[in-house]
DNA sequence: ATTATTGATTAGCCTAATCTAATTCTAATG
DNA sequence: CATTAGAATTAGATTAGGCTAATCAATAAT
């Protein structure tokens, strides 16, 4: 079983594969992402190698091997849906759970997990709108949508995924409704990287930088006319 | 914050002085006890000292200070209210518990915690009949009764608590009902250190060596006559 | 094609927690 | 009171995971 230190190089890993679809992830990232230096993210690249939980070429990053990506995988679900019940059963806001389930993951057993996924009903999303891989890991498909500053002025947009791992900002984004499920209005897209958005029943517009709305994810339901594509 | 080995220590010390009604705790027992070795339990009694988190003598054990036994409380308070919820709510039985309640234990924020005594309705004692420190520490006062060893053949005994560590035993004993509120009849004391009793509605009695009925508290509920004590 | 810049790796050290082997202390016994 | 068995401690090594400082590779820019 590898030590929680691996399962989480490992799960960082898969996010940032993840999140630039499939390719290789340079110790630079990892380092920055897990806040260690260089050196100790290329040391770990070399042990995680010879565990056979990625492949590594030595200046050209990683990828998961089928091993590591189980791990993470495992990782994520538990994280997801301690999310979720976190939230569901305990009262938590959404910008409380990230830590608690970021302690938890490594710890739960399997069983724990599907006494979780039983109780909230075999959700495949999280209340940050991210999927929940099943028991037998396979990610449930989902459009995920494009980042809100993709999005031109007029459109209507339904959000379907907020990062979780900024807890300010999220407190200040589930605080104007700017949360899974909801639909914006885009009023502005302004050309220094700037988007104001509406949320429904607020008069208050949110404005949000470029790199804050690249964190919330988000498909278009209307045009400006007010026709469903 | 300490790390979870040395909660691990905290909490073996608070266990065993407690077992010893606030006796010293010598190396060797915590290395039973967690299963290192005795040159690995001396070093980190030094640790444990120079941390205050116990006062230690060489050559003659230590006790925990109030730092340490407000460390470990707070892992029996956690580990007691995990084994309440996942029998209550999941569905646990008595003897799985101890192993998942043993990892989370050391995971789970305050917060965390608080929600699970919410839910239980502030619980004051776990399914295997330990009291469950409150949120601000204190052990609730209580009888523990005496070791089954104890009773004399005739008298009528109310379990109240079981140990909870070993796994086996405990299936074996609450297969049979010897669990925390039942009432059992001594049926025999044998000289070699065996006893035997009978839960009600069993028409088979229970067998139990010495080292196994030592770890099974109970109280008299009346004498051999039939009368209330 | 050579050089500069940036990013990655190697070298060497540190701390926490463990071990085995050797030594020293304590307490009990003759 | 001297001896000795058993416990406890010291000495020294190991492993995991981290750091800083120094070096090396790859790429971009002259």
């Amino acid at each position: 079983m590898p030590s929680t230190v691996i399962e989480d190089y490992l799960k960082a890993i898969y996010e940032l594969q993840t999140e630039y679809n499939g390719a290789r992830v340079r110790t630079s990232q990892i380092a920055d992402y897990l806040g260690v230096t260089a050196p100790t993210a290329t040391s770990m690249f070399s042990t995680l190698e010879s565990n056979g939980f990625v492949e590594y070429e030595k200046y050209n990053g990683a990828v998961l091997s089928e091993e590591g990506e189980r791990v993470a995988l495992r990782l994520v679900r538990n994280h997801r849906l301690l999310e979720t019940y976190l939230t569901a059963e305990f009262g938590y806001r959404l910008s409380d759970v990230h830590d608690e389930a970021d302690r938890l993951e490594h710890h739960i057993s399997d069983r724990f997990a599907a006494c979780l996924a039983d109780e909230l009903g075999d959700p495949t999303t999280d209340p940050h709108g991210a999927p929940i891989p099943t028991s037998s890991l396979d990610v449930p498909e989902r459009p995920r949508g494009e980042k809100l500053s993709a999005f031109d002025e007029g459109e209507t947009v339904v959000v379907l995924e907020v990062d979780d791992r900024d807890e300010e900002l999220l407190e200040y984004l589930s605080s104007r409704q700017v949360v899974p499920e909801t639909e914006l209005t885009i009023e502005s897209v302004a050309p220094f990287g700037m988007i104001t958005v509406r949320p429904p029943g607020h008069d208050d517009s949110v404005s949000l930088p470029d790199d804050v709305a690249r964190l919330v994810r988000g498909t278009s339901v209307m045009d400006s006319d007010g026709t469903h594509i």
